[in-house]
DNA sequence: CAATGTATTAAACATCTGTTTGAAATGACT
DNA sequence: AGTCATTTCAAACAGATGTTTAATACATTG
């Protein structure tokens, strides 16, 4: 139930335990007492090392987008001299990857979704470390492949539209589990789940780029 | 800041206030005591009217399910007569409308996608009443642009790319406020964006038809 | 009008929660 | 061993929260 060792000093120990239960119940939901209990530690620890529950909860969402950064580095779909094409698969996969990822650094992604559908006072810190630099990458692929005239507002939409398909997994993967489990089920199906969504938005983007085109002349 | 009429009765009014404070707050960050409040009623008319907080919980869930079929019915897009293209598009642009209402009744969609992210008991209710029509009927429609050959998994995943580009709006919300707030600025911003998930989502899948049909031959 | 069932209320209850406190334990260094 | 800073701990505190109670007001009916 508990993959912290207790080796680790009590405040890291904290701090990935908060990781864990903050992910799993949320912040409001989630008590200190379930924390320091799951920790091996005393109640009066976390206010000892940490001012607050809240700080608590910050500096453990910062440790969350540090360590799922690092684990999941995007350098592969950055290489501009590969095909847009074969960025942008490498992209989703990568993507999805991390989103459904339940091994222990799943919790990581749990937590990072979850304040961006309930946002606290961290949120902007997420967004600027964790959103902004994803979502600049997928613009800069995603412009490649409708082509030079695509107005602003059309590469907005294209990039919540790659975006949506694979948060789709995540927000909302308590419907998929009941309704369509098998999409999810183990890695193969994560890779197929990977393939088809950047197969789709390739087939839609280079579509709308033809469309852009005729529309010119 | 209160939109519930005091002439209505109590057990009205305490119905209506929930769906409106628990999908702010979600369930665990509600109190009985801010709903009783908002609905000028004595604190221990929750337990009167309802068991516990737990039932007024899943009883406002219910009617917000309800409330929300009621004012967006899905009829003009189950004509099975109308071109598949023209039904998408409809689905969608009724889809959207529905989640990012921000009217009154934008609490019920907000009630209902919070349910979906964080479970309840009551999520399984939610997801017969409310999730598997829209999923049939949107897999009626997918299943006439993609032809007959394609096999489940692939209409699955299609049916799930054309939601996810939708729900991104609402579960992504906050983020997409922050960073493309012109996309959703107003109803005539909505429609546009609503057309753009019908023309990407319809050019995906047309085009994925016409890839099965060459692999088949 | 009296009686009876229903609705409303203020107060109390028991439990939970974040935080504080002051003492005890631990460890480093002279 | 003795001093000192740091860490750990049990206990307590103050406020909030879901629920219950018992008394009061209201309305309907015979």
């Amino acid at each position: 139930m508990n993959s912290i060792p207790l080796t680790e000093p009590v405040f890291d120990r904290l701090l990935h335990v908060a990781i864990e239960v903050f992910a799993e119940r949320g912040f409001r939901a989630t008590t200190v007492r379930d924390i320091c209990s799951r920790a091996n530690v005393n109640v009066a620890s976390v206010n000892y090392y940490f001012r607050s529950k809240e700080s608590l909860y910050s500096k453990a969402l910062a440790l969350a987008i540090q360590e799922a950064n690092q684990r999941y580095p995007i350098t592969s779909a950055q290489d501009k001299n590969l095909p847009p094409e074969k960025r942008l698969a490498l992209f989703i996969d990568n993507f999805l990857h991390k989103l459904l990822d339940d091994s222990h650094l799943g919790f990581h992604s749990k937590l990072i979704t979850r304040e961006i559908a309930e946002p606290t006072k961290a949120l902007d810190e997420i967004i600027a470390i964790a959103i902004v630099p994803q979502f600049d990458l997928l613009e800069d692929i995603v412009r490649q492949l409708l082509g030079n005239p695509a107005d602003k507002a059309t590469v907005e939409r294209c990039l919540l539209s790659v975006l949506g398909q694979c948060l789709m997994f995540k927000h909302s993967r308590s419907i998929v589990e009941r309704l369509h489990p098998d999409l999810i089920a183990d890695e193969t199906a994560i890779k197929e789940t990977a393939k088809h969504i950047a197969n789709f938005s390739i087939q839609a983007l280079t579509q709308i780029a033809q469309q852009a085109l005729v529309a010119q002349s």
